[in-house]
DNA sequence: TTGTACGCGTTATCAG
DNA sequence: CTGATAACGCGTACAA
């Protein structure tokens, strides 16, 4: 590995001199220049990117602090946020904290000790203060943390609504949720969604709310119990995909047919959606989107560039397929 | 942030004995140790991991270069390799190619500038010959490259014969493959074994292989033609699960019930394949642990460590579900 | 057992 | 326009 001393040797030049080509900041002789880049060439020289780092105190390079890459909400998430990060010129470390609080602290302190410029976060248990202490910029993304820092989220609330109305306009009689965990704002806020749109119907109970936790397996039991306790349940909400999945695998069992007799619907958008049968109606989060956005804003808190807006609520969007349909001959009242 | 030198003095004593006790190497009186331990913590000093690097030439980092997370084969094994990295005191930072060759290259260059200590890379375009300039361990998954490159693989023709051997087996009598691309060798290397399996059949017949290329859209598209060209057809093997899925919907398209007139298998063990109606039967390989090999493999080789075996080929499993049953009445020879 | 001083590879400042 | 040289923060001979 050649230095930059090594350059400035084979140029016949100063060390200061080969920075500055490289930087191209100051003057140069345009002479030299060339000499230099001769010099670079014949060397097969490259900067080494961490001398450079302890200089400026800066990496190139942003922290991405996901719960579960497993989770396939995320791949997505990941793959759009190491895309613009990589136009953008930096590079992405990722991290699992499996929503473990002494794994994100550590990850934050590893990250930092690295002198990573940014971090991308999806975290409920990060507190304000803790982020103020890191001194570098902190971007949240899918969960709000505090007013404080910068975050990029979907309206859950308005999809959620979308998704209950939907179900309301198809025809559906009876519309269950079943919801998220009740530590993760967003699945509160699908539940206040959800309420507004049936909270005040004559036949809604309680009880048509029941814990699927964001997990297919928890989601076919919860399911199975709902079904079984309400049979004239028609409609079900899920607040992910991936539980509404499970829905559908527990009508299965039980021999409901999907959408004639039990219309479901998820939320999220991922691309497992597409995988089952029937396909599944889904609120669509833009999740590639989100990570191209939260990156840019990133990136921009980082350059100290002016950003407009540290806020992003992004809008969902309704997808029909297959497991929800018009129920005509089920006379509205 | 405070620096070596800030604790020094505050501890009353040199740089070099706090990186002593920092580093527990060399001699150090308790006493003073104490008082340094005392100065660290007072100071909440964290050692700069950049100015270390730069010394060391070492980054305590590794890069993991895949095709595209967003393919569900790569977020649990990436799960895999981050998991077991943390636990060995390395981070990563991850890369996607789209198999396109500049870009590789591109990702390399920059790691190397930032002094990663090894890399794990799953690509058909890498040579020996670059492998050999970047002058750090690297170590392929999923993807032979050369004989010199440590590798980490599953038993691709075995698993390919399993699969069919399994469908004729339940009684198929005709069965077909979609095939991955021709220019990745574990597409090949699961024709071989299909091959090995049901090429001297008297009923084969060369278009009984179709192109799937590895993704689910070209995969409908293919198994609807073969379906047409060929009705005969009750057995498909799938050179991976997302192709098998895309085999059920078309069955489904057309008509045709899984597992009663058509078995589906796949291959690869992704979480989707539970997700689908019916249950993909397929031949799973065990991803997690490639991901932790191969890690283990790098680190090893890394830190210098012996390693018994560059070259590991990793058992798969059958697993039936729904997609497959035994097909009895159909009368065998 | 402890301290001094240099080097890791760059960048930026300040003379010239 | 160009060249010395001092940082950046840490680890380690070498001396004491």
């Amino acid at each position: 590995m050649a230095t930059i001393r090594d350059v400035a040797k084979q140029a016949g030049v100063s060390v200061a001199t080969v920075s500055r080509v490289l930087n191209s900041n100051g003057y140069v002789n345009n002479e030299t220049k060339k000499k230099v880049d001769e010099a670079i060439r014949q060397l097969n020289y490259k900067p080494n990117a961490v001398a450079r780092s302890l200089y400026k105190k800066t990496s190139k390079t942003i922290g991405l602090i996901v719960p579960d890459i497993g989770n396939p909400f995320f791949p997505e998430l990941a793959r759009a946020v190491e895309d613009t990060a990589h136009k953008k010129g930096y590079n992405v470390v990722f991290c699992n904290t499996d929503e473990n609080v002494e794994k994100e602290e550590h990850y934050l302190e590893v990250l930092l000790q690295k002198y990573v410029d940014g971090v991308i976060i999806a975290s409920n248990t990060l507190t304000a203060q803790k982020v103020k202490e890191l001194n570098i910029p902190v971007v949240s993304i899918d969960r709000k943390i505090t007013a404080e820092i910068p975050t990029v989220v979907v309206k859950n609330k308005q999809g959620a609504r979308k998704a209950a109305g939907y179900l309301k306009e198809i025809g559906c009689q009876r519309i269950a949720h079943i919801r998220g965990p009740h530590h993760i704002d967003n699945a509160n806020e699908r539940v206040d969604g959800y309420l507004e749109e049936v909270g005040s119907e004559p036949w809604f109970k309680q009880s048509y709310i029941t814990d699927g936790n964001y997990v297919m397996k928890t989601a076919i039991q919860a399911t199975l119990e709902l079904l079984e306790r309400h049979p004239e349940i028609d409609g079900i909400f899920a607040a992910n995909d991936v539980m509404a999945i499970g829905a559908v695998k527990a009508a299965y069992q039980l021999g409901k047919k999907v959408p004639e007799e039990l219309a479901i619907i998820g939320f999220d958008g991922i691309s497992m959606a597409e995988a089952t049968t029937p396909e599944l109606t889904t609120i669509a989060q833009p999740i590639y989107d989100m990570g191209t956005a939260v990156t840019d804003l990133l990136v921009k808190l980082i350059e100290k560039k002016p950003v407009e807006n540290t806020f992003l609520e992004l809008d969902v969007e309704l997808i029909e397929r297959e497991s929800t349909r018009k129920q005509k001959n089920k006379g509205g009242r």
